[in-house]
DNA sequence: GACCTATATGCACATGAAGGTATATTCCTG
DNA sequence: CAGGAATATACCTTCATGTGCATATAGGTC
């Protein structure tokens, strides 16, 4: 919604499980229940987090059919840019933010990863493969 | 003290004082009555988030005659160096903390700022001027 | 429309950080 | 050594924030 200015910026960032949802999402959009697998949320968890980085400025949202699609902003303030380059350079090698990206490349070819990256049109044969996230 | 974790420099830089202080302190050490000056801090407030930093491993002090000299330690994490990097460029255009860097520029002939960037001898014309520094 | 899945939000509670007061410590000066 | 200035810290109160539960909303399927 609004631009992050850099205090803002640091109070998303300040908590773990937020600073891990946007390294997540410097990679690739992603669904809330892939964020809550990933980190091993509840629901309601997740859905605060990532409200909180939305209301901020720091992550958007879009709906694609039953799931909500959050992605970093298109437009990106210098700030947030800073800290993303920073999180690149400083957290790949890290055990909990390297596990991340490993738990998020074995669901990359769920559904509604997808669907996030696809955006638009969900092919048949993905939407016949949805069963696969029934997993909690 | 410790070496700061990414997090923990983002905890430390979320407030709104210890930033400016961070900042300040990117440009010269100062004690910590310049500090609470600038930044219009009581004693304990100034002096709480200078603990809070320094436990954290953001900035270093040592003592000067009556003074505690603040800085930022000599040997810098990735992490930090990061967002050092990002106020420099962030930040100087900014109202609140450019006026930081204003009131700075006006203190730095005082007693304990030349005792600070000096860090060793105290002239006697410096020891002459102290009372100026009784203003609260 | 009934029901399911995915997601959001209001409410109540617990926890942690910030601010203030009082006090302790250290150094300096006479 | 007495007194003052600079700084730190313990204790208490207050306020913000995270968490869980219950519930609401929205889309999809049959």
């Amino acid at each position: 919604m609004q631009r992050p200015q850099l205090i803002e910026v640091y109070n998303c960032l300040c908590d773990e499980k937020r600073l891990r949802i946007v390294h997540l999402l410097a990679q690739s959009p992603l669904c809330v229940c892939h964020l809550q697998d990933i980190l091993g949320l509840t629901q309601v968890a997740a859905s605060k987090r990532l409200a909180y980085l939305r209301q901020r400025g720091l992550v958007e949202s879009r709906r694609h059919e039953q799931w909500m699609i959050y992605s970093l902003p298109a437009k990106r303030t210098r700030e947030l840019d800073w800290q993303l380059r920073c999180l690149q350079d400083c957290l790949t090698t890290h055990p909990v933010f390297g596990d991340d990206l490993r738990k998020l490349k074995d669901r990359q070819s769920d559904c509604c990863w997808v669907a996030g990256v696809a955006g638009a049109a969900l092919t048949a044969s993905v939407r016949s493969s949805k069963s696969k996230l029934t997993s909690r």
